[in-house]
Formats: structure tokens, C-alpha cells, sequence
DNA sequence: TAGAACTAACTGATCGATCGATTATAGTGC
DNA sequence: GCACTATAATCGATCGATCAGTTAGTTCTA
């Protein structure tokens, strides 16, 4: 039964705001479709005109937060500037587009478990190509005499890692502005693998 | 019906480790009774001898990384000590803990939205109190002029992401000792908000 | 010392509930 | 009239937890 009024795209958005939210708060498998389809305005078969499947659902989430980052890092990653500067500007977007999307961000953190098959794999692929555009522009700083690192795929984790946890606090009406923590972060990851002079 | 030789003691050691290792891997939701029942050599009803619930299973696995972490690491903060030899033994024991027990780690890491209630309340005390130690730790540190950081809490938080993620990648048969890694990630954590001289 | 009584360590079956996904159908809007 | 946007009902399956019962091991007592 369609009613008065419903639209699509309408609908679609409610969907995936309202999956964004639960699975987020809640996890994706501990979300029923019941659930997300009651919370969306929507019955659970109406759910299936906008995702394939659950999973593909889950997925399409995960994608919306790991393709934006992975493009804007790979523009700076291979920008033509020094390694310090890029650093500092990975930094910068990740923990914007954290802040920006802490939900996604929450979700893609922690719910590659819940993916199999292509998913997965897909998934993978751009978790691994992100962490190699953070090596590759540590590597050129080490290199050039701006950063000294002991192991450089251990650092780069733990960078990303450093500027991930923002999605879990960060609230628009804060103490900071995005902005100033992002670039706080910045600072601590260029602080924390400087050479010494 | 009683197997011969059947031991309590070993059971519960089995349902534990099984459990541990199907949290950690698929999520607390996703693993279901039957799965942890069957792949620790019982059925599902004989596990209730083992726990009150599956949620008080997960919340004891927890308890177990989670006590440990915060006894180790309030001898840590208290002792009579600079604040960065306290720092570096905080990060040390913090990364020692998460490479030594990594299911429990990712557990604890990424299963507290499966709490409610009082168990839900245990463990965020417990995951509060843990970060006020590193806390304190960075106010005396800033406070002796051995740090200088614009916001305590958030470069608290975002040191102890910084050390978290070995739960991830750590191997015993890895290239570097779980000791050597614990030092590169007080190394860091120290360098990353040590004051300029 | 043997058997009864008890405790420990389970089992198969079941309960009430929910799960993800599908199907036939129906109202809406252009 | 047809594409769109839903619905109620259903399917086959699984969920966490409980219950009545069974076997193994230990202790007690006559």
C-alpha cells in the first residue's frame, strides 16, 4: 500500500540515516530489519526495495565513509609537497571526515567483521590502500631527513589509528572546532615522528 | 548425560577460549550459543552452568582484560616517578596487555554497545577510570613542563588509540618482540606531546 | 566393602521469540 | 495504464534460555 505522498528518494535517505544510527549505536548484527524497517517509517519488505541485502546495505555505509577518504588522501598523499605537509594534511581529513561522519566512521571501524565474500574483500582492499598512502608519505619523510621511524607500517597504523578515535567524542557543539582538532591531531602525528635535529 | 572424565575446570577453560576466540572474530551478536557451545564440546544448555547469560559471559571476558589494564597501570600512575617514565610504562603496559591478550582486547575494544544495564555501567567506570590515570599522568607532565598539549583529555584519549590497535596485527612469530613494540609506542606517545626545549 | 545418597557435569527437547528474505497484492502519481 | 512505493503474510531458519532427565564421581554409613 503506497502512501499519500511517498517518494523514493525520500525514503531512501530515512533508510540509510536511520541504518547509519543503529548500526552504529547498536551494531549491525544486534540491528534486526524489523527494527531498522519501523524506524525508517517503512515494513520490513519495503526495506528491500532499497538494499540488496542486509549486508549490502552494511556495506554501501562502510563505502560512503572509506571512498571519499581514500580519494581525498590519495590527492594529498600525492601531492607535490613535502612530506611533513602531507602528513599533516592526512591527518587533517581523516579526522574531519571522522567528525564529519562519525556514524559511517563508527561503523566502518569496527563492523568489517560482519562483511564476507566480495564485500569483504572490497573492504579490505580500500582499508589497505588507505594505511599504503599514509606508508608511502612516512617513507618519503623518513627519507628525506623529516621522520624517523623505527618500522614504518607499525607507525602508520598506529597514526591512523591515533586519528580515528574522534568519532567517538566529537560533537559539533564542542570545544573545538573540527577544525582546531583536526589540526591537533595533525600536530601529534608529525610530533610524534619527527627526527631529531 | 556426564562424559567420563569430564571436568569442570576444563570445561569452563574451554567455553572461555572458545568464546574469546568467536567474540573477537565474528562479534558478540553474530556468535550465537549453539556455535560456542558446539565448537567448545558441549551443548547449549550445559554452558549455562558456565555463565548466568551470554551477556554476563561477554561482560566476564572483558572484566578480564579491563582489571588487569586498570591494576597494572594505577601502580603505574601513582608510583613516584617522572611523569614521562610514567607515561612510557603506561603506553608499555597498555600495548603489552593488548598484544598478550588480543581477543580479550578486541572485545573489550568494540563489544561494549552489546552491554546494558549494570554490566554496561561496570565497564564504562572501569574504561573511565582507565583513561583518568592517563590523564592525570599528562597534567603532571604538563604541569613540570616535560609536555605541553592544548587539551589533556583529547591527547589522552588519543594516545591510548595509539597503542590499541596492536590487538590488531600483533604476532608472537612477528619481526619485532611484543617488549620492542611496546617501546616504539611509548617512544611515540612520549615524543608526540614532549615540550619543545 | 557395597550400596545409597549426593553432587557434578552434562543431555535432548522445548519454549517463546525473532531473524532475513520473499511473494502476492494494493494504493499513488503521472 | 504503468511504474513506483509500499503492505500483510509467510517461509525456513535460528535465537537465548529453561526443564526434566541421565551418567559419572565422591562421600557416607551400616
Amino acid at each position: 500500500m503506497r502512501p499519500v505522498g511517498a517518494s523514493g528518494v525520500e525514503t531512501r535517505q530515512r533508510v540509510e540515516a536511520t541504518a547509519l544510527a543503529l548500526f552504529a549505536a547498536q551494531g549491525f548484527t544486534a540491528t534486526g530489519i524489523r527494527q531498522l524497517a519501523r524506524e525508517a517509517g517503512i515494513t520490513s519488505a519495503a526495506l528491500y526495495s532499497y538494499m540488496g541485502c542486509k549486508e549490502d546495505l552494511l556495506a554501501s555505509l562502510m563505502r560512503g565513509l572509506m571512498e571519499p577518504l581514500l580519494e581525498r588522501s590519495q590527492t594529498i598523499a600525492t601531492s607535490d609537497t613535502q612530506p611533513e605537509v602531507r602528513l599533516r594534511a592526512l591527518a587533517r581529513a581523516h579526522v574531519r571526515l571522522h567528525g564529519e561522519e562519525p556514524l559511517a566512521a563508527r561503523i566502518a571501524d569496527t563492523e568489517l567483521r560482519a562483511l564476507t565474500g566480495d564485500l569483504l574483500g572490497e573492504m579490505l582492499a580500500l582499508r589497505d590502500a588507505y594505511e599504503a598512502l599514509w606508508v608511502a608519505v612516512i617513507v618519503d619523510g623518513v627519507r628525506d631527513g623529516t621522520f624517523a621511524c623505527a618500522d614504518t607500517r607499525l607507525v602508520a597504523i598506529a597514526l591512523i589509528d591515533l586519528c580515528t578515535g574522534v568519532s567517538g567524542w566529537y560533537r559539533p557543539d564542542g570545544r573545538h572546532t573540527l577544525e582546531t582538532i583536526a589540526t591537533m591531531h595533525a600536530d601529534l602525528c608529525v610530533a610524534a615522528i619527527r627526527a631529531p635535529r
